[in-house]
DNA sequence: CCGTTGGTGGAATGTTTATTCTATTTCGCC
DNA sequence: GGCGAAATAGAATAAACATTCCACCAACGG
């Protein structure tokens, strides 16, 4: 008897679906102890390692015993860690939809509000301009860049306006792999200073797209003329940077409602940082 | 020897990926003996279960013995079933394949360059992004969130280290639509000073990932502090300016090499940006 | 300062799992 | 129609698995 109270109890606050699920844990991770806390926190961070991994590779990535888990487990109210798994699962089984699904939702959703119609359009130009980069890139000028970047001293991350974003993000990567580099932001109107000590042993990453930014295209030719090798980022042959750069990568980014996405540009700037990391630690 | 032969001839063809896989079985399935034709007919049409399933489940619902499983694996060069639906279940998970796991494939394979790998990488997880967001993206809460940014007198955009290019390009684009914003930019740890004119006719925008940058959770107290509107930006319910938002935005980025993409979260602010003006222009 | 309570790590347990093996059947070919 | 090779079913096996159990520890109240 006092067996169903428990089970009562137990069985009814244990969510069956995904979102109230997280919400609970959302809930209750604060006043958790300690190991249980350490697993709310990877649960809600890696579902998909719950879903697919077994206790004990989930207990050693979230560095906790496997026997922790089946404790958190019932903590909330399953029987054990497979039924709890069994939540994450469910998630991912509804997933990755068709394209009936996709319309239905869209349906759904009263025929689409006006800002879920311009999310899909934003959506949809990042997309493309991934996919379409992905395909034609052209990976020569891609390892040549790598190349140079891996030799250079110090790197130079030139970018203004739309393509500032870009460089801020290979900044920030670039710190966080080590690499010396400098983010000239312009800022100020200090950019000329800051290639002061610009020299041979250095490199420059410059990205620009039309309207190519003035000052982009002055800092570049700067660099240019302190020897410093230059690799240009932009959306075609025209580009003023193109001709007068080492190595030139071309990204023609699709846009929607006047404003570029900057995904593909994006990945590529991640490649270089993380692929001039990977060579640098090779040779050391 | 011809162990060895066997098993070089056998992990060659044997796709990791599963659109070259499911192309694979497609090609193969007319030619293969009834049960393992049976089994390929099923995978196609029920790759769920094959990723959710135990051998011995598949097994039933595909009317073949486990044992069959096992050889249609090997027949497609895998070591057994384990191997094969571990195909079936990256498909679904939200981890790309690390570099490493992908170099592997290219000296299985052969192909593409190091760099190249890199790239694809960045790609996948771009493409991953914004796909799902797309497809699980709170429409309700966005609405909410351009409504309360509509009738914000100014907009304080508030995003540190990697978050830091979202709302730089969101400056951008706020810029050149005309929609008054101050990008707090902690230059100078004068963050708080920033805020200094904040009032409850104000929002903010505050973006943050984990692991949370303790200003960016500062920074959108005092703004909460002062009765301005806040719209947080963050990948779980975890984040501690979750709570306190007005409105809260959940973005989960597919990461790799342990950079996360910033594809969806750049497409969300687009959106954020010229929804907003565009409903201001409405009531201008 | 000691006893109690709640939390934890790690070994022990019994079950489930994929895989291997072998007897039997099916198929293609002469 | 019968021979050889390939394919299959089903039992056997060994590894992996979730879960349970118990000894230990830390925090807390008396």
């Amino acid at each position: 008897m006092d067996d169903a109270d428990n089970l009562d109890e137990d069985v009814v606050d244990a969510p069956r679906d995904f979102p109230s699920l997280r919400t609970l844990i959302a809930a209750r991770a604060a006043r958790l102890p300690r190991r249980l806390g350490q697993v709310a926190e990877f649960a809600l961070a890696n579902p998909d390692d719950i879903a697919f991994g077994t206790a004990a590779s989930v207990a050693q990535r979230s560095g906790v015993q496997p026997s922790t888990l089946v404790r958190f487990s019932q903590a909330l109210g399953y029987q054990g860690f497979s039924d709890l798994q069994e939540v994450f699962r469910a998630r991912l089984r509804d997933r990755v939809p068709s394209y009936d699904e996709r319309l239905k939702q869209l349906r759904q959703h009263g025929g689409a509000s006006k800002a879920g119609l311009m999310l899909e359009g934003f959506a949809e130009a990042a997309e493309r301009s991934v996919a379409e980069f992905r395909h034609k890139a052209d990976h020569a000028a891609l390892d040549k860049a790598i190349d140079l970047l891996t030799r250079a001293e110090t790197i130079y991350l030139i970018g203004l306006r739309r393509s500032f974003p870009v460089t801020a993000y290979m900044a920030y990567a670039m710190g966080k792999l080590g690499i010396r580099n400098i983010l000239v932001d312009g800022i100020a109107g200090l950019g000329a200073e800051q290639l002061g000590f610009i020299s041979d042993r250095d490199a420059v990453v410059a990205i620009s797209f039309t309207p190519y930014a003035s000052e982009t295209v002055a800092l570049a030719h700067t660099a240019s003329g302190r020897k410093a090798r230059l690799v240009s980022i932009t959306d075609s042959v025209f580009s003023p940077i193109a001709p007068i750069a080492d190595v030139w990568l071309e990204v023609v980014e699709a846009n929607f409602e006047g404003f570029r996405s900057m995904a593909a540009t994006m990945a590529l700037a991640m490649t270089l940082a993380v692929a001039v990391a990977e060579r640098r630690g090779e040779r050391g």
